[in-house]
RNA sequence: GGUCUCGUAGUUCAACGGAUAGAAUAGGCGUUUCCUAAACGCUAGAUCCGGGUUCGAUUCCCGGCGAGACCA
């Protein structure tokens, strides 16, 4: 039962039956009660003063008093002001914990018909994932968990940029600088072996354009004269006529870094149902670039470019194809879009992308709208800021880029040291891989929920030493929730308890209530952390669960209590919280342990 | 030059237009013969500035200031 919609539909008969017919009020005038008022829902009034013509304590109080009369789950009212307290009844707390017990699908909405796409991570393969990666990683794994739990078909893509210039430094220096060692050879992860050439090439090359300028050249000239730049221009030419020798190469190094990238994913917990690559989509959108010519929503200039006006929709003039015939970024995005729909025929689609190319998105989408696009409605660019380290911006030229397979080892590790130093003693049961095991969970778990609490629009700050903490508002606080809770768990089962059946009526304490109620809230948090994209939502939800079931665990006993209907209802009630602790955080990306 | 985003305790984050702006952390004071103290409680501390709309503005609008990004 939703007491939440009933509470609503009693309230409105109560407007129509104290003062006249009227309209529905909207949920958005129910809200949860404030800590330091009596009650767990409450009705503002304030909005319905200019209809009804009374001043607001009026109007709550003939609400009040119209709920108690005729509403059963109601027990108490009070108003403050323009504001409606509402308190339920414990029997009717019980039987919304019972419902939420005996739904096998609690915390899964049911399917919606609809599919939808979400891209991610997309790297480029000439150099290694970096932290900026981790927070894309991490959205769209969520994004896409938060979304099959509301009832979507999802597909998790992701467009790997394995062509162009700057894959053809990295294989331009391997070619001069690598004596055919590999990353067997050299012990490297393969993208970072990939990325060590790149940062060799720019080396070289810096120091040819120095060369250059002494020699009186501007700098801007000696960027495109030096020679190293002149090669790796040809080596692009020759991957595009199909060289064999250049293909071989080409391949050879992104097969090194897809394996290193692979190992990556697997230990962040990242998978793709497709991905797709640049050096077969490059030159898609040339087609969708005649159809909007033919149609006029394109316009050619006399030099022979193709551009298209936005202005109405508050947007420059756009090029969507160069004089010379050749493509930009954005034509190549207007075909690949329709390749995903006619691939996958979604009904939505997702890029989780960098804010900096919120104008690039802006102007798709117009595009694809201007073009007609029957799915152009279902796009949407998840933006993100960028994240910022103490010691300010990360640069790739001052080598200030914080590495991902770096950060998340070093993560596990000061996970463990910390971990061991909190745990007093709790860990000498562990063998040596729980261990490992249980720091791995702890350390993603911590640098998970720190990217993820945080509003993807806004910048963020990465602070390594914060990133890791296990106490307040973190990954780990919650997951010692569910290791306290399991821990209760295993010494009923010793003492031949059980947490199986329904709950029991009995009294319940404020706590209980609270908690109770917070489930309930699940589907309905779920739902808008689906509709607005937003794990962070997910995130602080599940804070509040955890932070609510340390109030109750310290206030209250479980296993101590002497009345067995209380008993069995807190048991339940654990149970449940736990449950539902560990779903929430699986929409996270985040594991939870049994004990720690 | 134009467009967009952001600005909240010392710090890092919250707050469908609703009550005395919530947390965490750092600081101060407490809590364990009892289910995991990796916890809990108390205390102190903030809306960049100026207008406007509203019964009510951190939120919406206008103008500044500051940070960042993008487009030529």
């Amino acid at each position: 039962m939703n007491i939440q919609a009933q509470l609503i539909a009693a309230i409105q008969q109560a407007i129509t039956v104290q003062f006249g017919e009227l309209n529905a009020p909207g949920d958005s005038t129910l809200q949860p009660t404030k800590k330091e008022f009596e009650g767990i829902y409450t009705f503002v009034t304030f909005p319905l003063t200019k209809t009804l013509r009374r001043p607001p304590a009026e109007i709550g109080k003939a609400i009040g008093q119209y709920l108690e009369a005729n509403c059963p789950m109601v027990s108490r009212t009070n108003v403050v002001q323009g504001f409606l307290n509402i308190s339920i009844t414990d029997e009717a707390w019980l039987s919304v914990l019972n419902a939420m017990l005996t739904d096998a699908d609690f915390g899964q909405l049911p399917a919606n018909g609809q599919s939808v796409m979400v891209e991610f991570s997309s790297p480029n393969t000439n150099k290694p994932l970096h932290l900026g990666h981790l927070r894309n990683n991490f959205l769209g794994d969520s994004v896409s968990r938060i979304l099959a739990a509301n009832g979507y078909r999802v597909i998790k893509t992701c467009l790997v940029n394995d062509r162009g210039i700057h894959i053809c430094k990295s294989m331009l220096a391997y070619q001069r600088f690598g004596h055919a060692e590999t990353p067997e050879s050299t012990g490297l992860k393969g993208d970072h072996f990939a990325g060590k050439y790149y940062v060799l090439f720019d080396r070289a090359y810096k120091a040819e354009i120095a060369e250059l300028v002494a020699t009186g050249m501007t700098a801007e000239e000696a960027e495109k004269k030096a020679p190293l730049m002149q090669q790796a221009q040809a080596l692009l030419r020759k991957w595009e006529q199909g060289d064999a020798d250049t293909i071989a190469l080409w391949e050879q190094m992104n097969a090194w870094v897809y394996a290193g990238f692979a190992q990556t994913y697997q230990t962040i917990g990242v998978s793709f149902d497709k991905t797709y690559y640049e050096s077969n989509t490059y030159l898609l959108g040339k087609d969708v670039v005649d159809e909007g010519l033919a149609n006029g929503v394109f316009y050619r200039k006399d030099d022979g470019s193709v551009w298209i006006d936005l202005t109405a929709e508050g947007l420059d003039h756009k090029l969507v194809l160069r004089a010379d015939g050749t493509s930009v970024y954005i034509t190549q995005d207007l075909g690949t879009t329709d390749m995903k729909f006619a691939d996958y025929h979604n009904d939505r689609s997702i890029w989780v992308v960098g804010n900096e190319q919120d104008y690039h998105f802006a102007v798709l989408f117009a595009i694809m709208r201007r073009l007609g696009r029957p799915y152009a409605a279902g796009l949407h660019h998840l933006s993100y800021g960028m994240v910022d380290l103490p010691s300010g911006k990360m640069k790739s030229r001052e080598g200030t880029v914080v590495d991902a397979d770096d950060l998340v080892r070093e993560t596990i590790e000061a996970a463990a040291t910390a971990a061991d130093d909190a745990a007093k003693g709790k860990l000498e049961e562990f063998s040596e891989t729980e261990k490992e095991d249980l720091f791995q969970i702890l350390g993603l778990g911590a640098l998970k929920y720190y990217l993820l609490k945080v509003d993807p629009q806004k910048r963020m700050l990465f602070n390594p030493a914060e990133s890791v903490d296990l106490h307040g508002h973190t990954g780990p606080y919650i997951q010692y929730v569910h290791a306290r809770i399991r821990s209760v768990m295993r010494k009923a089962a010793d003492m031949g308890l059980t947490a199986t059946g329904i709950a029991q009526p009995t009294e319940l304490d404020e706590v209980e209530q609270q908690l109770i109620f917070l489930l309930s809230q699940y589907p309905q948090r779920l739902a808008e952390a689906g509709t607005d994209y937003a794990p962070s939502y997910v995130g602080q939800y599940v804070y509040e669960l955890a932070k609510t079931f340390n109030q109750f665990y310290d206030k209250l006993s479980i296993l101590k209590e002497t009345n067995p209907a209380k008993l069995t209802n807190r048991l339940l009630l654990s149970t449940l919280l736990a449950e539902t602790i560990s779903k929430a955080m699986w929409l996270l990306g985040i594991d939870v342990p049994e004990k720690m």
